[in-house]
DNA sequence: ACATTGACCTGAGAGC
DNA sequence: TGCTCTCAGGTCAATG
């Protein structure tokens, strides 16, 4: 489910394969995956440039090419990028692949066809146009950003934070390994969260994100004390070693700890 | 104007 | 074994 550390981890796995090679072709294989760009401009962007630096913000990821013109993906719920030397290598939901000079490919793989693909002549315009909140990784992102971006809305925590109006990156998982860390139930009203709590749970989310990033998004990488791995039904708290319970917010399953996330 | 729900997409796994 | 049903979750349109 690419969220903030898959995708950052995508981003870092595109710088390590894919800038500064002349493109050679580009082949859609699902074209309802693109959006406000048709199959042919696509390509005609594409094709005899390079991709020459990424940006990432929230879950998208965006790749700026030579002539000044950005490729956006966006990776839904099952998105991944494959770097292939063989073409018999590659992934068997291959939406878009991209040739290069070298002979080598990027694929995009997508099973469940939830991503998007589109163009951008600018990565700001792009963010704004989504009314993207803020990256919560981005430096300078500090408590009262955070505070100020939360205690906009009403509701529950966990549709907030999942909010990508109000931050832009955290989505069904990785809300709830922070709401786990923070001790805070996923029900919990904002307008419930005191200053002191609001403060934990920033704090938590920092660290959450950069520690998943640097264990390239990998839950059996993750440390002992994370909920992500025991995330299922009839699991233990890896703390409490109490029972894991679910619960449905905003149409999505939540996973908790109800020992270690008091309600309310 | 805001928050919440349902639809979209596809395949894995449950249950009969 | 093989069929059908449910569920996963990111986003946006529709509904409350």
């Amino acid at each position: 489910m690419p969220e903030l550390p898959d995708v950052e981890t995508f981003r870092r796995y595109f710088d390590a394969t894919s800038l500064h090679q002349r493109i050679a072709k580009v082949t859609v294989y699902a074209p309802e995956i693109l959006e406000d760009v048709s199959v042919r401009k696509l390509s005609r962007r594409l094709k005899g440039h390079e991709f020459e630096s990424t940006k990432r913000h929230g879950k998208y990821l965006f790749a700026r090419l030579d002539e000044g013109s950005w490729l956006v993906l966006h990776f839904g719920m099952t998105g991944f990028l494959k770097y292939l030397k063989n073409m018999d290598k590659e992934p068997p939901h291959t939406r878009l692949l991209i040739g290069f000079d070298n002979g080598y490919h990027l694929a995009y793989d997508c099973q469940r066809k939830l991503g998007v693909v589109s163009l951008s002549d600018n990565e700001t315009d792009f963010v704004n146009r989504k009314r993207l909140g803020p990256d919560p990784m981005r430096p300078g992102f500090d408590f009262p950003d955070f505070k100020e971006a939360l205690t906009s809305t009403r509701g529950m925590i966990k549709s907030a934070l999942m909010n990508q109006n109000v931050i832009a990156g955290i989505g069904n998982v990785y809300s709830d390994e922070i709401f786990f860390h923070a001790g805070v139930h996923p029900k919990r009203p904002v307008k419930r969260l005191d200053e002191e709590t609001l403060e934990k749970m920033f704090k938590k989310m920092k660290r959450v994100l950069r520690t998943t990033t640097d264990r390239q998004a990998q839950p059996d990488r993750f440390p002992d004390s994370y909920l992500t791995p025991h995330r299922r039904k009839g699991a233990r708290c890896p703390k409490c070693r109490g029972g894991i319970g679910q619960l449905k917010v905003s149409g999505r399953t939540a996973y908790y700890c109800p020992r270690c996330q008091g309600r309310k």
